[in-house]
DNA sequence: CGGTATCCCATGCGATACTG
DNA sequence: CAGTATCGCATGGGATACCG
């Protein structure tokens, strides 16, 4: 992404990027919290932090539990959310190499915020759907 | 929302879209509910829907409310939500048109969680920078 | 097994300009 | 005010091949 032109012009928006002990939510441009919701929020970040959520995992156990992830975009996002403090990557000595994810406490709280999501589409999905339907039928 | 449940777990045969009676999750690839996640879950929707959780907003002032985000996306994002039955779109006949957004039911449900996601991240963000800087700088 | 490197295309998204 | 249309590029991400 790139930068705001307009800068930090909100008008009534909480928090102003760099000062001191600021609250800097996600809805303001330039700071670091919106960086994170990216991160984190990516099309992989929330199924795997979600998958996660269910117990450590190897890497192809993990691969196989998030359908459709490529091994490239596995490992990808896995660093990433291991840079971030979200996840460890734990290598055990064996003859086979045995890598292991899991989450740090601080990733398993966005774990269970992203279960719910998946939880709530499970459930909706549905009405989703139907509301879908109706809108470009209707109209 | 669910502490660490696994409720959106795996029941029997996975990865069979369509078959009767079947739980589809978002974890399956080519799953109606993984279409839903990639639509509410990207760059903008999550930070759209939370700030509808705010209250009905018009046009631009929600484009104010989330910043950096261009009227194009804006609008894109919000036409893709309204067909879903996440927002609702109102039109007042006056003389400036006067349009206003709103959560549905099944929108201010999701909004619930993401305000959460906004929410966590506003309180943790420090703690994944501080993170970042020390596996850059182990490193 | 558990990755990384390269190629390459699809599309997300911003900039700009135009409309009712 | 509230959008839509068009252009163009940067990025996301799949396919494939290769390495410890």
């Amino acid at each position: 992404m790139s930068e705001n032109p307009r800068g930090s012009g909100e008008s009534g928006a909480p928090g102003v990027p760099g000062a001191p002990g600021a609250l800097s939510d996600a809805f303001t441009a330039d700071c670091p919290a919106r960086d994170v919701l990216n991160h984190v929020g990516s099309r992989w970040g929330v199924l795997i932090l979600a998958a996660l959520g269910e117990g450590p995992m190897r890497f192809h156990v993990l691969r196989d539990r998030v359908g459709g992830i490529s091994e490239k975009m596995l490992s990808q996002n896995l660093r990433a959310l291991t840079r971030d403090g979200l996840t460890s990557r734990t290598v055990e000595p064996a003859s086979p190499p045995r890598v292991t994810y899991a989450l740090t406490p601080l990733g398993h709280e966005l774990s269970s915020l992203f279960s719910g999501l998946v939880d709530w589409i499970t459930l909706r999905v549905d009405d989703v759907l139907a509301a879908r339907e109706a809108h470009d039928g209707g109209h």
